[in-house]
DNA sequence: TTGTACGCGTTATCAA
DNA sequence: TTGATAACGCGTACAA
């Protein structure tokens, strides 16, 4: 069923039906009723390609994300997508899913625009000068960015408040005794990893402290690197107490490296990190529950996609600017401060889920190695 | 620069140009040659609109998946289609990813075949008698299959082994001892579940065995049925000495209930799990490092882009069925039963790791719990 | 081997 | 308030 077939069959020109359908003002009530009736009744969905052709808009909405072979592509850029591709179907755009290797991304967000063939962009994960900001900007391409970056230009972003969050989280650790907090952070090239070092550095400088030597890491957040990384801090005796994690796949690599070293998440040493809340890999789930920072990225892919749509329509960026605040959600890997009695450096059994129960097993402590 | 625009600057018409630029037969290879050149020059792009109105061909292929609010959307589905959207990259195709509620699925299929919004579909997970695939071969849409079903109908699929994966993966803990081995498996809805687990219950009829009882458990693959499951498994004093888990994420959860109830993998109890190579949870970082079959599901979304190109060039299903072997990749996790003399029940210290070298901590053990 | 002419299904312009 | 008509850019019978 298409235009001119619904048009004869009401009896009315293609022209006053489209119009009619599309909304346009000068069309008699009635009329309207008419045709929304009879669209409804024979199911008619207008050809997206003729629509495209006549209208120069695309309809559709695209996501670029730089493969290269073998290489990683961040889970939370897939539990965005989810969120993205959801609020997308509700309506009647398309959402195109473009890989790209990252040395033709640039090129392809402009081939993208200058053929006509894309009407917006999500962009994720933005670098601290991202080159794609500006590049659309002056492309003329409605876009909305998850995450914020230095750019001087009025553009269209959802972002949650890293600073806050991480300085949160940090104060709630020195509130708790903890003096040597380390961070294991993302890639620092990226706009969050700044914001959340930042919150962390901020919270400590409100104490008159800062960092100790070496405690601040950055590296890409899975858990080989947060393993490494813990390792690295926890394998020596002047080790942090407390460790602030990027995301929830470091801080598995945490617990890892915790636990070869005969050290207990909570007693020995607390960690808290950022949860973006990915559906199979949950913090509560932890042992010990781990304490987070929370952000569902999923919601945010499905607000993205709101907002980009809204921006498509010509709504100014400056009313797109969107900053979430995290929830702080404490669980056992975090604990107050041991006193000085206690083994501040001895590892202790790794067994020590248990000892809040019935097993206080003081008397099972090692030395270290 | 279009069509109409190339062949005035060429001093053609419109049509040789276009076939010229199609690869038409009846075209003088002189001036084919003009016009490829001109193309590249101008850096010619057909518009895809135009294209698709005229041709009736959409240029897409589309990848649904169902989502639920708040619901688990398997990761491993998000490897594949990063797999997939780098091959499709690589043509002139694009591909649309379409989120569904779980029961518009087949409703959304038709609408978009009927529509010819879509040329072509990768299914993922399909179940045994998955109702998708007759839908799809009577509306005549080509599609690609990752997985094999019960459906007698000549499909196109891309399957890796998964019986011949779990029956060698059972027969080499049979060789090495163990007689009490456990599954945890997917969805048993799913064929991939249904064709491991016959695996597993061949490699042991094929000794005259057969899996004890509550020893095959089914449930979605996340790091926290994993660990419900390997718990109630191991906790017991029957319990199971080795375990094949159908994930990685899985197998995540079965170390932690080993560790939680003190026993060391390897070393009380040997795991094996299917490795679908996600890139940010690596097997061979494990502690100990995870015995696997190996079978990296990227490469897998990336061959399916293939095939499913093949299928609409009209390439005959039965043509297009290919079935991968997996790897067996053996590491730490795995290990001989032990002899009749050792602590068959008595869980022993979680720091195992170092008994290789340098301490066998003999005289750690403690009691169950 | 090349060109003419029309159709694909829609929206936009203009006149009525 | 409605309708005829012309794009939009391409592919393809059919004619030359």
């Amino acid at each position: 069923m298409n235009l001119r077939e619904l048009a004869a069959h009401l009896g009315l020109s293609q022209t006053t039906v489209s119009r009619a359908l599309n909304g346009y003002p000068d069309v008699a009530e009635a009329t309207r009723r008419q045709v929304m009736d009879a669209a409804r009744q024979f199911n008619y969905r207008p050809n997206p390609a003729a629509r495209r052709l006549a209208t120069g808009r695309a309809g559709t909405v695209a996501i670029l994300f730089p493969v290269e072979r073998n290489l990683l592509v961040d889970p939370h850029f897939f539990e965005l997508l989810a969120g993205l591709a959801d609020m997308i179907a509700r309506t009647e755009m398309e959402l195109s899913l473009r890989a790209t290797p990252p040395d033709q991304e640039l090129d392809n967000y402009r081939r993208l625009v200058n053929a006509g063939r894309v009407d917006g962009f999500v962009l994720s994960s933005p670098t601290l000068q991202d080159p794609r900001i500006p590049e659309l900007a002056a492309l003329g391409a409605p876009f909305v960015v998850h995450g914020r970056t230095e750019v001087a230009l009025p553009y269209a972003y959802l972002d949650i408040d890293n600073e806050d969050a991480f300085a949160r989280a940090t104060a709630l650790l020195l509130d708790l005794g903890h003096v040597d907090i380390a961070l294991l952070n993302g890639d620092p090239a990226l706009g969050f990893a700044v914001d959340r070092e930042r919150g962390f550095r901020a919270a400590l400088a409100e104490r008159g402290l800062a960092p100790f030597e070496g405690r601040v890491r950055n590296a890409p957040m899975t858990e080989e690197t947060g393993y490494r990384s813990a390792r690295a801090l926890l394998e020596r005796p002047e080790r942090p107490t407390a460790i602030l994690a990027s995301s929830v796949l470091l801080a598995l690599g945490v617990y890892r490296a915790a636990r070869d070293l005969g050290l207990a998440i909570g007693r020995d040493v607390s960690v808290i990190a950022h949860d973006d809340a990915l559906p199979y890999l949950k913090a509560e789930t932890f042992d010990p529950p781990l304490a987070t920072t929370l952000s569902p990225i999923r919601h945010a892919g499905y607000r993205l996609g709101e907002m980009l749509i809204d921006r498509i329509a010509g709504v100014d960026p400056q009313n797109l600017q969107e900053i979430l605040t995290c929830d702080l959600v404490f669980r056992a890997s975090v604990a107050p401060l041991r006193g000085e009695d206690g083994p501040r450096r001895g590892p202790t059994s790794a067994a020590s889920r248990s000892r809040t129960k019935d097993d206080p097993r003081s008397s099972d402590r090692r030395p270290a190695r």
